[in-house]
DNA sequence: TCCATAAATGTTATGTTATAACATTTTGTA
DNA sequence: TACAAAATGTTATAACATAACATTTATGGA
């Protein structure tokens, strides 16, 4: 399993989740010939801002007051709609966001745990749910092409304070 | 298994999914002391027309040209909000819209197999995916407390035809 | 039966998410 | 430099969803 699961919930130096990303994301551009423009950069550091899912129109807000001018929607849909199609982010559709991809590049079909108490996401690439999925796919004689797994639950930090709270 | 995967994809007599689905729902109802009344009954039956998840607006134009007098989103709303709280629909958070269960009342955590040719979704209930998402999520310390489980691909019949188009 | 209450529905308004269409600017390349 | 392609700017609107309050309808108790 590749998960970024030991970093999203816990503390850590978020910085170093920033910085592999850019250069991630930098990589991956120069491979594909693709352009990691200023307003895609920014967007796509704005997302990596930490590890929660963030929607369009907080972006918009965001980059607003970065840019000190006003952002319109086509400006940040476009910049999500080039990282989508690099895999750089993904998105999370039952909260109608956004959230870096920690291993772009690397082909995976992805997981997502999203805590409903602090709003952190992790993604996990699972051979056994990808093999499950298949396989269940398989006997409907259904071929799969791409899914969205989305898992709501308690991350261990927050399970760990709702249990204290309530002794 | 657990799933509607023989039926949804395929030619059928689908007054019996209506009418099982709408007495099922009067079973539901009863058990729970809810109501079902002609609006959220009509709401059903629409969601019901077929196997494709339908959207809101499309229910509210539906409505209004079965009412003959213009329903106003809250209504549909509501009674999606009604019919989704006791398991007699579900979301498919991907597509914004809506699919009749095909077995509610009873326990199940739910995948759908949507394709993307004709937008029928089959539901499917599958205890290793079930197992496989519990043990994924109890590696990362995760607590898992509901699931949007949402495949796209190619049914069995649009598949045949998709190869037929090709020869 | 009538009343009080709760449940459901009607109505107005607005919030939130996303894209279409066309103009302009920037960039890479011949 | 000049051309074409890519990216961005701009205006407008489409699509999805809910808040807030008024009114009506159903239901059980007096």
């Amino acid at each position: 399993m590749i998960t970024n699961s030991k970093v999203a919930y816990h503390d850590h130096d978020h910085a170093r989740c920033e910085n592999a990303a850019m250069i991630q994301a930098r990589n991956v551009c120069r491979a594909r010939g693709a352009r990691l423009t200023p307003s895609r950069e920014a967007v796509l550091q704005l997302i990596w801002q930490n590890h929660k899912p963030i929607g369009a129109y907080a972006l918009i807000e965001k980059l607003t007051e970065l840019n000190g001018k006003r952002v319109l929607p086509p400006t940040v849909y476009r910049a999500i709609d080039f990282l989508l199609s690099l895999g750089l982010i993904h998105r999370i559709a039952s909260l109608n966001s956004f959230i870096g991809c920690p291993f772009p590049g690397s082909a995976h079909s992805d997981l997502f745990l999203v805590c409903r108490a602090c709003g952190s996401a992790a993604e996990c690439s699972a051979e056994g749910i990808n093999s499950a999925i298949s396989a269940t796919a398989a006997r409907a004689g259904f071929t799969a092409e791409s899914q969205s797994v989305e898992i709501l639950g308690l991350c261990p930090q927050c399970k760990l304070q709702a249990t204290e709270s309530t002794q």
